[in-house]
DNA sequence: TTGTACGCGTTATCAC
DNA sequence: GTGATAACGCGTACAA
């Protein structure tokens, strides 16, 4: 290894400085104010300076300041996120459109995770206000008071992403997750199905999945019908999850026909265990899921589930927050959900 | 909705400032040199004094202004990173780990896409040095000489990740692709294999795919072997890439024995394909992969592939730089890659 | 159209 | 142990 940074603590004497905005203007001989100018208002210079200006700037190799602009200006260019996770499915995705949208109107973004973890959450959210974020893209709704009053006091826009409540403070940007797990409950019993089990993810901590719960009690309480809570489960976000509570599922007295997952991989995991218990799939057991990863439609048995642009989440929740930041009109918005019909789920079987 | 927000483009005339280092000191009746000790260096302080300016802080709310820290300072407590995409796979699991590597000292994380463009991931770094960042974790190592030029000038360390060379100028962080590949294709040799076909990621800007497939044709040279050039492919990351590939290497004139796939999702795609045309795998077609996702393991027909810890490739890239930062002693780090076996490989058919 | 000069909120270097 | 004050690098009234 011959790295060109020296591996110890002191660096050598002749540390040249980096360049300043006074050093461009010194070799374009011009005023600083006239360089601050060409790269902010290029329209109010004369173009025989901006070019002059402009090769100056090449030729110092000048990288402007953030922190001194951000000074000045009380604006960084910078947009905080907080999601409970990065690496889950929807999230993943709307990280990847974010990101995206911001660059595309020159923010950057600033990421963070909070586990599912209130209090990891605000502290998080602390923490990106001190790097002066102009706005923050968070998760859900639900937040203590004092949470909601920090945030009002720094005077910094949010967004409650991932979520849809018309009435909210700060606009959401998300799909009605209730709406639309009773779309595919009513889907479900219109295809002759009474007898439910539902597999979701922990809901502590996690009003969207609460959310989808509730959704699916009050879709089928529409019906006259309901889960007892002993067909209720909750677990992790994996596939393992997803084959040990159909085992469990499928142990109940009363057998479902129709099992509902609250997301993607438990789904999965489902259908897989499903598939390995010989257990015929739709005939004898239809399977749903929530979220539309590729695998979702390339497994043996394609999933039923609720389809919802994660994508769109991720951008729109971006753009939002730019808008409140520049002034602009902005609203919340409802990420539109489709029910996506597939192999594993289908008619309920005769009794 | 009733924002509590002006949804309009000025703002009350009411606007109180916030609260400065200046106002905390006045209510603690401190110099403002003390309340920066506090907050700084608490040790130095007197214990009265300190808790009353503690007080004081809690009191007018105050939050340091980074934007100001950082002009002084010379330090931002950030780090970028620049990704090809934050959603796959084991991107987005090293991301996850980057975060709290980084937030377990402090440090803030700032991300970017390049999306497999060397031009826009060059712009991308251009941006996030312009916010200061403190350090950089960059993807793989081929880079163009400019761009070299330019972290060097402006002092931005920075570290190569998902490839290991030691030689590299700046530390590398991450698993040995060639090396790793070359280990699977041992193994598969040693099953009687000798009829190939492999279907890989595109290598163009991309040294980590490319790493891999060299291996690959390295490791069959050495055994007396090759692939010939029209049993290796090229697609994207996705499981129906997988799934048409296979199609197409099966039709190939002289049928390979074993398939290597570069990735995790092609591997998935090319093992549910070949359940869907009922090739018996792995008695008629081994199939292998690379990188170990939940999903590789809880198939019908789980996949052997070579396993690298990618959270690893996160901590670890973000704890090196942030040591490189630091002054501490620091130097890149071959992470561990290990082939496990399963299902979806045995031993070549009798000819 | 261009230049001067001050201020942004901290940190750090001095004296005290 | 504590306080005054000069940077830090840029944006921007205001003057020219």
């Amino acid at each position: 290894m011959k790295p060109d940074m020296s591996n110890q603590k002191t660096s050598n004497a002749t540390t040249v400085p980096r360049a300043g905005l006074r050093d461009v203007a010194k070799m374009a001989g011009v005023s600083t104010a006239t360089v601050s100018r060409v790269v902010n208002q290029p329209d109010t210079v004369s173009d025989t300076l901006r070019k002059r200006v402009m090769d100056a700037i090449q030729v110092v190799g000048w990288v402007p300041n953030a922190a001194a602009r951000a000074l000045t200006s009380n604006r960084t260019g910078t947009i905080g996120a907080v999601l409970p996770a990065l690496a889950l499915g929807d999230f993943a995705r709307s990280i990847d459109a974010m990101q995206d949208a911001l660059a595309a109107r020159n923010y950057v973004l600033l990421l963070a995770r909070s586990n599912y973890d209130p209090a990891l959450e605000f502290s998080q959210v602390t923490k990106l206000a001190e790097r002066g974020v102009d706005g923050l893209i968070l998760v859900g709704r639900d937040r203590a008071p004092e949470y909601q009053s920090f945030l009002s006091r720094l005077k910094i826009p949010y967004i409650n992403s991932f979520i849809f409540e018309p009435e909210a403070t700060m606009p959401c940007v998300g799909p009605d997750n209730a709406a639309a797990m009773a779309s595919m409950v009513d889907y479900l019993v219109e295809q002759g199905h009474r007898r439910f089990a539902m597999i979701a993810q922990t809901t502590t901590s996690n009003d969207r999945a609460l959310a989808r719960r509730n959704g699916v009690r009050d879709a089928l309480a529409h019906h006259g019908l309901a889960i007892p809570p002993h067909a209720m489960f909750e677990g992790k976000w994996s596939i393992e999850e997803g084959r040990m509570l159909l085992n469990v599922a499928m142990a109940l007295e009363v057998r479902p026909t129709a099992l509902i997952c609250g997301n993607s991989m438990l789904a999965v995991g489902a259908l897989l265990q499903a598939m390995e218990n010989e257990i015929r799939v739709p005939d004898e057991l239809s399977i749903v899921g929530y979220d539309d990863v590729e695998l979702m439609s390339e497994l043996p048995i394609p999933i039923t589930t609720v389809r919802v642009a994660s994508e769109e989440v991720g951008r729109v929740s971006a753009d939002t927050v730019l808008d409140m930041i520049e002034g602009k009109r902005w609203t919340g918005t409802r990420i539109p959900y489709e029910i996506v019909v597939r192999a594993s789920s289908g008619p309920a079987p005769a009794t």
